[in-house]
DNA sequence: AATATTTTTAAGTCATACCTTAAAAAGGAG
DNA sequence: CTCCTTTTTAAGGTATGACTTAAAAATATT
């Protein structure tokens, strides 16, 4: 198992816990900035291998031992991502790069002493779940930011691994876990005013999108 | 920089620790198990690069670029180790190809978090001096445990990488610091009888060759 | 159904880092 | 100084995983 064999089978993965259960070789070449006709070389070599199923003019999918391994990457991928902030204190939007060097790099023994040593964790530090050491994974359903109405109170519980977005909440004091109560969302660009610990802060309707949580309807009496 | 060059200066850089200013080919090509002609076709694409100056006949030796990156190659190697042994619990025969694994999988912010994570740690699980972050290297001279007299008392500090000298000691109970008061000295083969915490331990002599430390002589009052 | 667009196939290229085999050059020993 | 061994050079090969360009095929649109 190469490293882009591994980068082409995380990638699949994270589009199927998207639901997205087969990916069209253009996105794939998009998302690698790939010529397409590498990629359909790749994902050639790949399906020989069984790793996926490859429909021309449909798409790719992973077979199960594809999951398998999909499975494992995004497990240690998230796990390094638990080390580097929990431990070495690193912040939200350094990880992504760094564990996906490390998890190239990852024994079986090395992930199973990772996990016991943070404590089988059960969520990645962006809210993500960690699959456990049987490859089953728990997506919980959340709701998205920019479902609030005014004077709901919002529990930040995943936001989307994207660097400048985790800068920004990051700089906001935002975290997972974060209770923001709406105070207004403006009418010509949905954009939502909330305070945190009685702090404004803005998000763009863009933005709340990219952030999942729970929406408490604040019942006024 | 890619996973092989760093791996050659790697070598030639713990050639360098052992003294070992130039290099032969075939040693390296041994070393690898790669074939002669690889070895030269590396060396001289890596001498256009400035890290090595090769002598044909001669041998290899590393250019002061390339002293650099095998000092941080070795130091973040040896950083890993410690955190695989102290934060992990692996054993000191389990680390080294994790280490050098993760070792090509490290940034420079990583390798600077590591090493304040870990206090700034001297030496590695197995004695060897760990460079500070300025590449300062301190090697301590000390005695081989081939060169005990009955009844010495011979301080553990530092011991060779070698997996199976490494499983023998863990199972002999010898760590880096254990004291091993010599018992006798086989005649015919040299064998080392030493007790430590009053159990009996075997040393061959060709492995006490690899086992550096102190020794601390006996005076018979 | 005809045309336009997208996707795939085919053919050939490149760099990396290994490999082998054979010839040439250097170094060491008698 | 010649002979022999070691080392280097030269030439050509392999696999991986990218690339381009052009032709063919399938899909989508009018």
């Amino acid at each position: 198992m190469t490293t882009q064999e591994e980068d082409y089978i995380k990638y699949l993965y994270s589009r199927l816990e998207q639901n997205e259960l087969i990916v069209k070789i253009t996105k794939i070449s998009d998302e690698f900035n790939y010529a397409k006709q590498s990629v359909i070389e790749m994902i050639k070599k790949m399906e020989t291998r069984g790793y996926v199923k490859y429909i021309p003019y449909k798409g790719v999918t992973l077979t199960d031992e594809g999951k398998k391994i999909g499975t494992r990457m995004t497990r240690v991928h998230r796990l390094w991502e638990i080390f580097l902030v929990n431990e070495l204190g690193m912040k939200w939007d350094e990880i992504d790069d760094e564990a996906h060097l490390l998890e190239h790099a990852t024994s079986d023994l090395l992930e199973t002493k990772l996990y016991e040593y943070l404590g089988k964790p059960k969520f990645c530090p962006h809210g993500s779940p960690i699959p456990d050491e049987y490859g089953e994974i728990k997506h919980l359903k959340y709701s998205t930011l920019d479902l609030v109405k005014i004077k709901d109170i919002f529990i930040v519980k995943k936001v989307k691994d994207e660097p400048s977005l985790l800068k920004y909440l990051e700089k906001s004091g935002i975290k997972i876990g974060t209770n923001m109560l709406v105070q207004s969302i403006l009418e010509h660009d949905g954009m939502i005013i909330a305070t945190v610990d009685g702090r404004e802060i803005f998000i763009s309707r863009e933005s709340a999108k990219l952030i999942c949580g729970i929406i408490t309807k604040n019942k006024k009496g």
